[in-house]
DNA sequence: TTAATAGTGTCTCTAAGACACTATGAA
DNA sequence: TTCATAGTGTCTTAGAGACACTATTAA
C-alpha cells in the first residue's frame, strides 16, 4: 500500500508524504439533464481563486464527517445544487496531474449524473448567474471556457454517455417517471444524434425488458394516443445483447 | 470545485478542510500476467500497519515531484514492482470511504495492467516472501485474505478483464511480442473460460486487423508449424464490431 | 503413413434492417 | 374522412455458429 523511501514511522509513513506532498483530492460530477429535447450539463460559477468568474463542473471536497464513501460524497454535491434526491449516478474516471491546479498536484473523481428535468429545482446562490444549464453538442463542447480541466472532463463524460446508450437503458434517467416509447426513442435518437428505426428499437426494448406499461394509462393527443410505461421497479441499468 | 461551509478564506477553501480533514489518497495496482496458462495477480506482503503480514494489492502514495500524472503513479508503482517499463496499464476505479483503511477516511486510484510473463523481474525486498504471483479464479478470488477492501477491488478488476476480453484485443498484453493465432486463442478461452471456435475466432482477429504475420516466421513443433504474429506496430487496443 | 495441429471452406438458420401495413384518436 | 402518430407484420439478406475439410510438419 506503500513505498515511502524515507525514514519510515511506526505506521510505515513517512513524516513528508502525510504533511507536506499531500495532492489535494476533490469529488466533481458532470450532471446532464435533457431539456426542450435538448441534452444540457449544470456548470457553477467560481467564486474563489483560482478561475475567479470560470464556469465550472460542481464539485467540491470530500467531508469525511458527513460522506460515507465517495459516491455519498457525489451525491451530496448534486443534491446541493439540484436537490435531487436520487439521481443515476456512476464514476467516470479520476483525473489528476501537477498542472491542472495552478495551485500544484491534484487530483479529482469524476461522477457523471443523469436526472430528469422535471421535479428539478435548481439552488442558486445570491447571484442568479452562479448556476445554470449550458447546451452541450454532440462532441461535448460547451460554449463557455471552463476552469481548470473541465473541458477534457466533460467530453470524456460525454463520450461515455454516447458509448453506453448504444448498449443500455441509460436514457430512460433523462424522462419523467411515466413516459412513452416514442418519448424514449427520442432521447436515444437525441444522444446518439440519428435517427432508429421504430420496430427495431421497440424489439430491442422488448427483449430488455425493463419498462412495463401502465395499465390503462396513455397520453392523449389529436392522434392515437401513445401507451405509458414505467422503468420495472427494482431495475437499475440494463445492458442490451446487441447495439441498438 | 468547493462546497465549503465555514468562513472561507480568499482562495474559497477553509482552514479544517486542507489542514485535517482530508483523506488519504493512494494509487493501487492490479497487475495480471499469464504463467502456465494460469491467470495470476501480483500480491506483495505489508511490513507496516495497518494489516501487518498481509497480502496486499501493490500501491503506494503519489510523489507529487516525480509522478507527472496518476497514470504516471501507477506506471512508477508497477516499475518498481516488475521492472516492466511499458505495461497495458488502464484506470479502473477509485475507491474510497470512512472504513476501508481503520487510520480513518481513505481513497484510492486502481489501476489494473496486463504484463507478458516473458522478460519480467520481480524486484524482492530483503525477505523472499515479499511479493509473490497468486492463481486468481474465475471469480476474481485469491488464495490469502487480503488488507483493506483489495478483495472487493480484485473481484472488481478481474470482472472488468473478463468483460474487455469479449470485445477487445486486450489478451495479446499478455503474451510476448510474437505468438501465434493458437496461442492467441488459447489466451481467450483461458479467460473468458469456455472454448471459441477456431474459424469464428479467427474472422474476428482478420476483421479486428490488429495483427500482422511476421513473415517467414513459424513456430515450429512435430507438426504443421503456426505463423508468427505481432501487433501492428501503434496500434493500442482494438473494439471488435461484436462479441467473440 | 501416421499423428498432430494449423488453417480454410461451406452450409444452415437466425435475426437485423428496411419498409409497408394496420390501428386509433381528434378535428 | 382526413390527418397524424402509435404500433405490428413481413421480406430479404448478411453473417454467426457449427462443422467438415485440406495443409504441413516431424517422426
Amino acid at each position: 500500500m506503500r513505498t515511502g523511501r524515507r525514514p519510515a514511522k511506526r505506521d510505515g509513513t513517512t513524516r513528508d508524504e502525510l504533511t507536506f506532498a499531500r495532492p489535494l483530492v476533490t469529488v466533481d460530477v458532470v450532471i446532464f439533464t435533457l431539456r426542450d429535447g435538448r441534452l444540457e450539463v449544470l456548470l457553477v460559477r467560481r467564486g474563489g481563486e483560482p478561475f475567479t468568474g470560470c464556469w465550472a463542473l460542481p464539485g467540491g471536497y470530500i467531508h469525511p464527517t458527513e460522506d460515507a464513501d465517495l459516491d455519498a460524497a457525489a451525491r451530496r454535491i448534486l443534491f446541493e445544487k439540484t436537490g435531487v434526491e436520487s439521481p443515476y449516478l456512476e464514476q467516470l474516471q479520476g483525473f489528476g496531474n501537477a498542472v491542472r491546479d495552478p495551485r500544484g498536484w491534484t487530483a479529482t473523481f469524476v461522477y457523471f449524473a443523469l436526472i430528469a428535468s422535471d421535479a428539478l429545482a435548481l439552488k442558486r446562490g445570491a447571484n442568479a448567474d452562479e448556476i445554470a444549464w449550458w447546451g452541450v453538442s454532440e462532441q461535448g463542447m460547451v460554449e463557455p471556457q471552463l476552469a481548470f480541466d473541465h473541458t477534457v472532463i466533460l467530453r470524456r463524460a460525454v463520450a461515455r454517455l454516447r458509448a453506453k446508450v448504444e448498449y443500455t437503458s441509460l436514457p430512460v434517467h433523462l424522462l419523467p417517471a411515466k413516459f412513452t416509447l416514442p418519448d424514449l426513442q427520442k432521447v436515444y435518437e437525441q444522444i446518439l444524434g440519428h435517427l432508429i428505426d421504430k420496430s427495431a428499437f421497440r424489439k430491442r426494448m422488448a427483449e430488455a425488458d425493463f419498462v412495463e406499461p401502465l395499465p390503462g394509462e396513455r397520453r392523449p393527443a389529436s392522434n392515437r394516443p401513445a401507451q405509458l410505461y414505467r422503468v420495472k421497479p427494482g431495475l437499475s441499468t440494463v445492458f442490451f445483447d446487441r447495439t441498438i
